[in-house]
DNA sequence: ATACCTGTTTCCCG
DNA sequence: CCGGGAAACAGGTA
């Protein structure tokens, strides 16, 4: 599930955790989400306070006492957990902080997470150098239009899930995002009027900012005329035509779009 | 049994 | 060096 707003729903999962100390670290011995790093590292979290819990697209920090700062992206499968005291690790849990009558919990079947842990006085690089947030007042027509200019042959579907420029956006948003502008996502951004790279723009901010007050708050799904209640399985009618969608591989990911609304030009 | 999958990285090509 | 596409990663689910 994780996208923008997933993510950020999963991160409340240890918000709960905030400001407790952590009393045992336990860590998956094969689990591919350490990578190639030694995973002994993560006893340093051991009486440890949770500082802090922040999510920026799909990337995750938490922030701990002695200037440890914990990196986590969910994947494809991953997922955080809230769960009692006593709770014994599930097959694919990777990490498990226990707290005081608690445990918080990251569990990644597919193991396409990724888990990474520093020491130092301030954030880690790869999180101060992120790209401006598509929630953020910063995020302007020009990063899409730059974006747009840069790569004229990619399909909008495989440009729009480009974290450089849209920091969170996945499969879904990117469907919706093209469906609600009415573009075809195997468009090349070369033949977008500036007229549909101004709905483009609006679309994304609405899309990313929907999906944030409804899935990112409350868990769950994102209202009901939205296409991703439709885009899941073959069948799906489109919200607004009343007409079939279809699905196929675009940019190498699963698409979902409606024919009728969103039309192919060359 | 077989195909499919909400993400990223790596490798290969032009 | 670059932009773009396919494959690989791994296990659950339909």
């Amino acid at each position: 599930m994780p996208e923008l707003a997933e993510v950020a729903y999963a991160c409340t999962m240890w918000e709960k955790g905030l400001n407790r100390p952590i009393q045992s670290v336990y860590t998956h011995k094969i689990s591919r989400v350490f990578r190639d790093e030694d995973r002994t590292c993560y006893q340093q979290l051991k009486g440890k306070t949770l500082r802090s819990a922040q999510t920026h697209g799909k990337q995750m920090l938490f922030s701990f006492s002695g200037n440890l700062w914990l990196g986590l992206h969910l994947g494809m499968t991953g997922w955080l957990y809230h769960e009692k005291s006593g709770y014994s690790p599930n097959k694919h849990d990777a990490l498990l902080l226990t707290q005081t009558n608690q445990c918080l919990v990251f569990r990644d079947p597919r193991q396409f997470g990724r888990l990474r842990l520093e020491q130092g006085k301030s954030v880690p690089t790869w999180w101060s150098e992120r790209p401006v947030s598509m929630l953020s007042k910063e995020f302007n027509f020009e990063i899409l239009s730059n974006a747009l200019k840069r790569h004229t042959k990619r399909p909008l579907k495989a440009l729009l899930l480009d974290q450089r420029y849209f920091p969170g956006m996945g499969n879904w948003m990117a469907d919706e995002v093209l469906w609600r502008a009415k573009i075809h996502p195997g468009c090349l951004s070369l033949i977008l009027s500036n007229q549909q790279q101004k709905v483009l723009f609006k679309q994304i901010l609405f899309v990313a900012n929907g999906a944030i007050k409804s899935v990112g708050v409350h868990g769950g799904d994102p209202p009901a005329n939205w296409l991703f209640h439709q885009r899941w399985k073959d069948g799906g009618i489109c919200p607004k035509s009343d007409t079939p969608l279809v699905r196929s591989q675009i940019g190498g990911r699963t698409t979902c779009w409606s024919p009728t609304l969103q039309v192919l030009r060359k």
